[in-house]
DNA sequence: AGGCCATGCCGACCATTAAAGACGTTGCGC
DNA sequence: GCGCAACGTCTTTAATGGTCGGCATGGCCT
């Protein structure tokens, strides 16, 4: 690989002088201009990204903490805050905790040591003095870690309010809700509290199950669907705390006779695009996917150029009619 | 940040001796090693991987150019490919390339820049002579670039025929494959080969159909089961190019009332997890892909050690009955 | 005395950037 | 008409944070 020392020579100038070229500073003259150009093409040189980064203290390089990029929301998620990031001209690091206490922790360490501008966390699971000690540009998503750690997130209250009310008003009477994370901290765990709240207005009854380990874990979402038409064969609406969760319910209602919508409705979250696979199209809380990821990346430049930023980002949600309901 | 030489003054050693320390050299008594640690521990210290990666001329990062995460496929193959990556001390740089030929381009000349220990290439637009320019430790997956370029792949031709002979053994006498990617150098086009070799070789009729262009629109999937439906309504077993294009023929089948597995039979190709929730669950060709993205990773640091390794790295597929044959 | 062990010091090196300097020409004020 | 600053254009030097090799310096052991 050429270097910009191998460019100086060619073109007859300082390395400095590349450098200028390069960045456009100073005075450079036209001929300057092309003769160093022309030299750069001829040997096909590229800056050495490691070096600018080195020299500028300043990496263009964001890293992104997911729970794990296979799952679909977190993938579409990854779609959208690669393409921005790039846009703005930053790369992306890639790391699956797969919602593990330790992996986490060295992921952290490991992008804090390769010097990334800034860190996106779709993963939470550590205690809030482990994030506030990284002291470096930080942008949570579902998740309030303290007040000045900017955090981005749909309006999980208002989702659970749309997705439970539209429920009742189709004459569901027996509730029921299976999300994802029991804890408090998680910012989705609001759509479990605005779906208690609304059941409890209309005065009806309703059931709330959880997986116990904070996993995503296929299997545990169809033991607890087992579950929970063992225990409460009356249910007859569903809100689920993501679309996947809701694909599984409806394989479930159709593996026990239930006819979806008929006998159950279901509700799901997230709005991820591989719901046009399954059939019946599921009735969804669309989080407005592309903005969230646009958002977490704009947060995080904004904190690189020194600007302070809002802690709060919420994010409008939109109901999604599909033929579950 | 603190530096090297923030940790030297703190334990009361020269810088060199810390670097020692950092990377086991030379003779260490355990006092000193012990010294060193501490003062790396209370300063919060991590070495500066740009400065390293600089000084060694290796960077540590593999880069992955892949159509799009969000794609299932793709992003389960993302997940072991950064698994095992970061088991081997190496971190990963995301490209989603949107099957788009500038943006391909762009994103090599970026690795390139950013210095990346190799590259895989799970994305491929461009002409031949784009890639060898690159010079660069590369793996395909999926695509022969040249005898000099290691690819990775799963048995394609066998699983085509596994499929189809399995929907033949069960009666089928109306065949239909419907593919991505009608380019002939893309490896899983032999998928298709096999198709039309067993449905030839037992004397019945077939259809094969293609996106046009070298994407993986969802619509078209769509659009295209509608034309196959309204063109050939005799088909009664489909060989489908991967569990997504599966999962639309069982919807466009229910859709039209066409009983799976009676009146049409389904095989799909790469097994992804997300199968798992769709109803009846699909007969598929699976894909061995935590081997593959291993593979991947292994043929990348074999050539960065400087060996030279074998071109072609065909991996088996299995099938796996579901409830649509 | 010679060999091993443990550390320090110096400088080159990686590729690039930022700040300051050099140098000939002009223009301006007095 | 002389001194001096400004100007345009490029170069020199130092810094970024770490690696690495060589060489020097002791102390301890045999």
């Amino acid at each position: 690989m050429p270097t910009i020392k191998d460019v100086a020579l060619k073109a007859g100038v300082s390395a400095t002088t590349v450098s200028r070229v390069l960045n456009n500073r100073g005075y450079l003259s036209e001929e300057l201009k092309h003769k160093v150009h022309q030299a750069m093409e001829e040997l096909n040189y590229r800056p050495n990204e490691l070096a600018r980064s080195l020299s500028r203290s300043k990496s263009n390089i964001i890293g992104l903490i997911i729970p794990h990029v296979s799952l679909p929301f977190f993938g579409e998620l990854t779609s959208h805050i690669e393409e921005h990031a790039y846009r703005e001209g930053y790369k992306l690091l890639l790391c699956n905790s797969w919602q593990d206490k330790q992996k986490e922790q060295e992921y952290i360490h490991m992008l804090r040591a390769s010097r990334v501008d800034g860190i996106i966390m779709g993963s939470h699971t550590l205690e809030v003095e482990a994030y506030r000690q990284m002291n470096l540009p930080l942008v949570t998503f579902d998740r309030q870690i303290s007040p000045d750690i900017p955090y981005v997130c749909s309006d999980n209250y208002e989702g659970g309010k749309l997705a439970t009310t539209l429920l009742i008003q189709k004459g569901c009477r027996h509730l029921a809700h299976i999300g994802g994370h029991p804890k408090l901290n998680i910012l989705s765990h609001l759509r479990c509290v605005a779906f208690e709240d609304m059941a409890k207005q209309h005065n009806l009854e309703y059931v709330t199950l959880h997986t116990d380990n904070n996993s995503f874990d296929f299997e545990a979402y169809e033991q607890l669907l087992g579950q929970l038409f063992a225990e409460h064969p009356e249910v007859d609406g569903i809100f689920a705390g993501s679309d996947i969760i809701a694909a599984y319910a409806l394989k479930a209602c159709r593996t026990r006779g239930r006819r979806v919508p008929e006998d159950v409705k279901i509700v799901g979250y997230d709005g991820i695009m591989l719901r046009s696979l399954l059939d019946p199209p599921i009735t969804t809380i669309r989080q407005p996917m592309e903005a969230i990821g646009k958002l977490a990346v704009d947060l995080i430049l904004q904190q690189v150029q020194g600007h302070s930023v809002a802690a709060a980002h919420i994010l409008p949600v939109e109901l999604e009619e599909g033929a579950t309901t």
